[in-house]
DNA sequence: GTTGACTTGTTCAATATTGAACCATATATT
DNA sequence: AATATATGGTTCAATATTGAACAAGTCAAC
């Protein structure tokens, strides 16, 4: 085999395959008619509890004020948020999770289940965990230097 | 703050959002008219020389054949690669690099140049290659597991 | 040789995303 | 108070991608 690749462009071309992956394994994976991006916002609601504005959530998924409004419009349609006026400032809104947002959440995780587990099968939490300080240095960095 | 998640989703979080922000750095310091996947295929023929096939290319960048159909044509269109039938198998194609492609590439990489260096100052060749292997197992095992 | 299964590449509708324009509201400056 | 600036959210056209259907070519088995 030729010389290889240096190990920075090899580093982010298997990190984009691995997202690539990934994403699809999720979307395959979960219930009809939701998408990764409906998922994570769900599980944000569900690890935060509360309320927060679409441009809160635009900014935790690094995902455009337009792509939120899509993602959001979708969820309320299927009645797993709630989109209400914020009191306090006109130009905002408050999103919160339903009930029936919750429970389809659950349903999302259960059908996740087998898959997760193989991962834990295959690598170890040590592993993950190793591997996590270089990879949060990198986001960091290229999140301060976009 | 909240208890952290599980090691494994967070590795796959800081993967999703360093694969994506990635994804948006390199499209915005290309020159315009060439995207990510453009440049991904100019530069595989530049590490690889010869022709490939739209199949192969299209499995080498883990995307659907739709997908390399659509990058290829674009690509002709500016003339920077050249498709012609196979002798051998009335069913294939083959595609390579022009003149003006190879140069499209060059262009590419150096406008990609100070971001990669910059990249390289925040983190030594060591920290990326020791990412590496783990990265090509978690990637390996994601592909055998679609 | 014919048939049947597989491979290759294209097309198409559906979906997600971006970037920009835009309106409404809030905040700061004067 | 009036004006300017910034922020929040929506809409729109453009683009990329997927998954499915399809036509054309290959190949093996019979």
């Amino acid at each position: 085999m030729a010389a290889r690749s240096r190990p920075d462009i090899e580093v982010l071309t298997e990190i984009g395959i691995i997202a690539q992956l990934s994403n699809a394994a999720l979307e395959r994976s979960l219930p009809a008619g939701m998408s990764a991006a409906q998922f994570g916002v769900l599980s944000h609601f569900t690890r935060r509890g509360g309320a927060e504005s679409p441009a809160r959530l635009a900014a935790a998924f690094q995902v455009t004020k337009g792509a939120m409004t899509n993602t959001l419009q979708r969820l309320e349609a299927q009645g797993f948020v709630a989109i209400e006026g914020d009191e306090a400032d006109g130009r905002k809104k408050r999103v919160s999770l339903t009930l029936a947002g919750a429970q389809a959440y659950e349903a999302g995780l259960q059908a996740l289940r087998p898959r997760m587990e193989g991962l834990r099968e295959a690598f170890t939490d040590a592993e993950f965990a190793a591997a996590l300080p270089f990879l949060k240095a990198l986001r960091a960095w290229m999140d301060e230097n976009r």
